[in-house]
DNA sequence: GTCTATATAGAGATAGAC
DNA sequence: GTCTATCTCTATATAGAC
């Protein structure tokens, strides 16, 4: 912990030079991604050579580390105030879809180096704690659809396990495309995909309203040959 | 070129020496990423030194470019396939769904390392028709959904371009967690997906039938505020 | 088609001067 | 906090024997 005791907090203003470095790393390892960035990569982005970096931090390994702890209790942290939320069901669920897509615009370099190098990463013992993050995500999802199957507000013939992956996927795979800037903004994002998410992409006419419904909720798994 | 004229195609059975190589390599690239596979990783998957896959190979880079080539060549006459046809615009987008999915589970590995590596890959002038392929594929989508407006079967409030970004990111980030012989079966997978994203996961009762969606539609971008 | 042996380059990391 | 200099290991790839 070389960071002054009171100094100043994550502001890119007043950032640390360690801060500054992780930064550049960060948006090296979201790009190229980390196999690919070289410690010199890093270096020559900050202006100095690759040994000076290792005053800083002890490996590239550690620095990706620390982005991802760092990001993980930020994000877990927002996740908490939503679950603690004495919001109703359904819009519990859409604060958490419009979380991810603001973490993507925040947070744009960590989520994208989360969703690529998790999987390689979580093989090592010292990024065990991103496995756990990930149950712990799961855990949230699957019971904001649970509590929205229950009380009223999603459907009842949802699997929720296969409906769980396919937002949790969905929401953080657009850290592919979106910029911050861009033409679209975070809400407008979240916006059209809560639409498509919520109510689908079909018009009414293909969806007769509540006895076909239910009748698709008597049968739960072949119901899908509608597209015959 | 130094396969027999009129030999054996792509069966297991009949795999030459060097198609048998090459699923050996496509699965290493898949699951550990093609950086963080050795050309000694799959020497030793083969059972040979790493010497010997030169004998077959002029490179990595080579193994990994003819894997995408040959992938997406096959998923190209796939989506032709469903271009051509005379099904109505709906039909052809289930279709298309339902391709995905059964590509995932035919073609996994490749799916993977194309989801994972096109990004980096494609900075290479070689790998250059990975863009092109990415173009054709948003232009096969864009038309479907197109079509799908133009004829009634799709909401017009839709944004076409969010819409398929959406549509083409889901349906192929589930390589991250479908298991073939699994739980599911792609029919399954598939079905599931095509439910979510049709008629959305909400209860009818939150889309009141067809005058709401259709003032849904005189306001396109601010409609998501029902979140608050 | 595979092995032995090895060239060559690039990467992460360290020690000590400034 | 950065630089100079350098070590060590690992990776891709090659040449020629079997």
């Amino acid at each position: 912990m070389p960071e002054p005791a009171g100094g100043p907090a994550a502001s890119t203003a007043g950032a640390s030079r360690r801060e500054e470095l992780l930064r550049i790393a960060a948006d090296l390892f979201a790009t190229k991604g980390f196999r690919n960035t070289t410690v010199r990569d890093i270096a020559d982005a900050a202006g100095i050579l690759s040994g000076s970096l290792y005053h800083h931090f002890d490996s590239k390994e550690s620095m990706v580390d620390e982005l991802m702890r760092t990001f993980q209790a930020e994000l877990f942290a927002a996740y908490d105030d939503i679950l603690a939320s004495t919001d109703d069901a359904r819009s519990k669920l859409e604060r958490a879809v419009r979380l991810s897509f603001e973490t993507i615009e925040r947070r744009g370099a960590e989520v994208a180096i989360f969703q690529n190098e998790a999987a390689t990463l979580g093989q090592l013992e010292r990024f065990g704690y991103l496995a756990e993050r990930n149950r712990q995500s799961r855990d949230v999802w699957v019971s904001l659809l649970t509590e929205g199957v229950e009380s009223g507000a999603l459907r009842s013939d949802l699997d929720i396990t296969l409906t769980y992956r396919f937002i949790r996927d969905t929401v953080w795979v657009a850290v592919r495309w979106y910029r911050p800037g861009g033409p679209h903004t975070t809400t407008e994002v979240a916006d059209q995909y809560l639409t498509i998410l919520l109510d689908g992409i079909a018009t009414s006419g293909g969806r007769a309203a509540t006895s076909a419904s239910e009748e698709r909720a008597s049968r739960p798994s072949e119901q899908g040959d509608s597209s015959a």
